[in-house]
DNA sequence: TCTGGGGTCCTAGGACCC
DNA sequence: TCTGGGGTCCTAGGACCC
């Protein structure tokens, strides 16, 4: 970019790394059309917890088309049939226009997730590191298997993308967008820049400029509260936010200050590494109107700790920590939890500690619920294969995963995270 | 816009230890 | 009797992301 006062050939930090932000647009609705073509160019609202005919539940993805009559995500399905309304009802409505109306489906997540693999083994086959952050998204470093070089005045990561965003389209059926930047922060924003069936490139050099004119809310990690509150600061865009003082958002953020800072001046050294293991497991339902009824309460955690015991069962995980989540109106979120002295993988102890936690809670109006196990660890057969290595001698399955065993991923994100293992050291 | 479900990371205070 | 300066673990809450 032809900036202002900046050296023209220094790079932002030095990063000639080709990293791809790829990202299925409204990946749930576009899973919907693709078994069902004549939802092609329709407004599409996938709800979870809805069901059809029904009002409840609440929207996890909505078309482009759908979100033009003001339905969004999270947002109530009540409210979204007021703004669309559902097609059935308005082929029989006379004073409803099919033109204005929408096709509503429920969550069928054992299909996208079908459809999923069938693109990640494209992205797989297109690059050497990926992480992938969810069903419908994932940073693919791909700096062994193109160039910045520029050819025909565009560099060849471009042409790269395009065909990664072209075999998906073609092989899979849906769009997806595409960013392209030297570093996993940058290519993240690219990628929402252009949205749907996007492909914006930003090469070494032009992230800064790149990243200026956009609102703090673009930075990935400034949520609403952040950006109020450097809004309150002055700092409206992300130029506002490279440029300012590093010592005044480290004490109004802590050390988020400072990566945020970092990010909105291009620099985001973070390699793109394999997810690993989780850390924790949880299942949370809501009422469909808080109930003081401590029976139905009781039910509803017991059900929920079957069902994360089974979950953990399933991925030979052992926990060491349980835990509760109470909503009580208007939207307090309170979390309650007891750590064991050592891990186990037991779904009567799961429910009992569950339930003894939300003693304190019952007979209060409640919204919703949660259970959770935290503190895990994977049996000693699963950890080895994962980590790599076969266990030397003398190191059994309990030692290994303690301590270090998990946290070995130290070097995946944080930034503090890795300063703290440097002290240590 | 009164809010669905599954996660991650960070912070801060208190208990406890040396 | 009062008190330093580490460190770890546990718990609760908050912000953010998809």
């Amino acid at each position: 970019m032809a900036g202002g006062g900046t050296l023209p050939s220094v790079t932002d930090d030095g990063d000639d790394r080709i990293v791809c932000h790829v990202d299925v647009d409204c990946f749930y609705a576009s899973c919907e059309r693709l078994r069902d073509p004549d939802l092609r160019g329709e407004p599409v609202v996938v709800g979870m917890g809805y069901e059809a005919g029904e009002p409840h539940g609440a929207v996890a993805t909505a078309s482009y088309e759908a979100r033009e009559y003001g339905v969004e995500s999270a947002q109530p399905i009540s409210q979204a049939l007021e703004r669309l309304p559902r097609m059935a009802r308005a082929r029989q409505d006379p004073d409803l226009d099919p033109a204005d109306a929408g096709h509503y489906r429920p969550v069928d997540l054992e299909y996208y997730r079908e459809v999923a693999a069938e693109i990640k083994e494209i992205l797989r086959e297109c690059a050497d590191r990926i992480r992938e952050v969810s069903v419908d998204e994932a940073y693919l470093d791909v700096t062994e298997r193109t160039a910045w070089t520029v050819a025909d005045g565009r560099p060849l990561a471009e042409g790269y993308a395009r065909h990664i965003k072209d075999r998906i389209a073609r092989e899979v059926g849906v769009p997806a967008s595409v960013g392209v930047a030297p570093n996993m922060s940058a290519a993240k924003v690219a990628s929402d820049h252009d949205k749907p069936d996007g492909l914006v490139v930003v090469e070494p050099g032009e992230v800064r400029d790149f990243f200026a004119p956009l609102p703090v809310s673009a930075v990935h990690g400034v949520g609403p509260v952040t950006a109020r509150e450097l809004r309150d600061l002055g700092v409206e865009t992300a130029g506002d936010l490279a440029a300012a003082d590093p010592g005044r958002l480290r004490a109004a953020f802590g050390e988020r200050g400072a990566t945020l800072h970092d990010r909105a001046r291009g620099r985001d050294d973070r390699e793109v590494t394999p997810k690993g293991r989780p850390k924790s497991l949880s299942r949370e339902s809501a009422f469909t109107e808080a109930t003081d009824d401590p029976e139905r309460q009781r039910e509803t955690v017991v059900g929920l700790a079957a069902d994360v015991a089974d979950r953990a069962a399933g991925k030979d995980a052992l926990y060491r920590t349980i835990g509760i989540k109470v909503v009580t109106p208007p939207y307090d979120v309170n979390t309650r939890e007891r750590s064991l002295p050592g891990p186990v993988a037991d779904a009567d102890l799961v429910r009992e500690v569950a339930l003894d936690l939300l003693g304190e809670f019952v007979g209060e109006p409640i919204r919703k619920l949660g259970v959770r196990v935290s503190n895990l660890q994977f049996a000693a057969a699963e950890q080895a294969r994962l980590d790599g290595w076969d266990g030397p001698p003398g190191t059994d399955g309990d030692e290994a995963g303690t301590d270090t065993g998990t946290e070995d991923d130290a070097d995946t994100d944080a930034n503090g995270q890795s300063s703290l293992a440097d002290f240590d050291a």
